[in-house]
DNA sequence: TAGATTGTTAATCGATTAACAATC
DNA sequence: TAGATTGTTAATCGATTAACAATC
């Protein structure tokens, strides 16, 4: 079990690693080994290697990985071996979609409370939870122990409920707003933006095709 | 103008950029530096103005760059100065979500067909656009010239939906289903996986917090 | 024992940043 | 001319991959 600081890179690939992992699981499957993972998730075995042993010594050699014991370890290394609390902020299309993954994300990360600051919005239910006004955040946060936010409100309102957010002591946010926040170093953001995601992927499309839809 | 080959951390970078020069375009500044930008988008001014030389000479040497000029030039490299049609497949409640951006997406990018397997969805409108059943995408597709494809239905139909989109002639997908898909080599696939980024997250909280939510 | 596969070191590759001459 | 800022080269930093001894 050693300790450098883990790169960005590596704690992005953990999460793929467990769902692959648990998906081996439900198979009854209980063994793999770096080349299968690297087979099935387009990574080089040596990588994943790597990036296991970062947080110890999980394989055995001439073996392979254990699979229920590796899901453990992987769980413990992301915190989803403890309940994590997240609060929705924004009750839009994107919001309910989001919250729709409350069974999925079955792990002990769960959306426990959903915030919008449109009236007509609040006391509405979606699925168990109640719309609450934006006015109830700072408390809901504390008293729920809430940890991470989400952000799904227009582009406008964002950085401002990312300041409610951090004022009531979230330790992290999953952005969707297309813009980039201002936060303190102590909180962590990720950008969750499709536009940016959509745009990207223009770039790669074979050039030339000047338009030939034939409107038919 | 060179060309090597461009990495894709800079193909990334690029709609950030976009977006925030639009911005500033909005607010009628027609003028910005490496060093503004990189202050505003959390950058260093050195990789951004590496970033667009790779593309051309945009910038003027003193002044900076003229906003309205890099705006352009921006777009065209990423192919957002043509009119590019986008497929979605999937009308549950995150596809509903997505062609809410249609608007946002003013550019050329649009969202032109929806589809989805479940008949009773078939036929209703979202927006301005009818749900098509899957029967029709291969034909629709084709006669639309849609060039892209956003995969949102549940994990197990997501590598069926991509061979159907891609036997279609998709040149790329942005893929909401947490699943690797198998592609061929020059279809490019963008990972917009929430749960992923979600789980990610929680890696960077605090330790220690044991549990201490005082249920109130 | 022979075959397989890990954990890890060293080699490679690529991306970011610093520094500065060119020039507006 | 003096100040600002680009484009680009060189230096640094970090991440990926190859290779292999250790060992199940």
């Amino acid at each position: 079990m050693k300790s450098d600081k883990i790169s960005e890179a590596v704690v992005r690939r953990l999460p793929v690693y467990l769902r692959f992992l648990n998906d081996l699981n439900k198979r009854e499957i209980s063994t793999v080994s770096s080349q299968e993972l690297g087979q099935k998730l387009d990574l080089n075995p040596a990588q994943i290697r790597k990036d296991l042993a970062y947080f110890g010594d999980f394989g055995r050699k001439g073996i392979g990985y254990d699979v229920p014991y590796l899901i453990e370890k992987i769980r413990h290394i992301l915190k989803l071996d403890q309940p994590i609390n997240v609060a929705l902020v924004g009750a839009g299309n994107l919001g309910h979609a989001l919250s729709n993954y409350n069974a999925y994300l079955k792990d002990t990360m769960k959306i426990t409370a959903v915030f919008d600051a449109y009236e007509p919005k609040v006391g509405q239910k979606i699925h168990s939870l109640t719309v609450q006004p934006m006015s109830e955040l700072q408390e809901t946060v504390r008293s729920q122990g809430i940890r991470i936010g989400i952000i799904t409100v227009p582009d406008q309102e964002a950085q401002n409920v990312a300041d409610l957010l951090i004022e009531a002591g979230i330790e992290a946010i999953l952005n969707f707003a297309p813009v980039i926040l201002k936060t303190p170093p102590y909180v962590r953001v990720h950008a969750a933006d499709f536009t940016t995601d959509l745009q990207s992927l223009a770039y790669y499309l074979q050039d030339g095709k000047e338009e030939e839809p034939n409107e038919q």
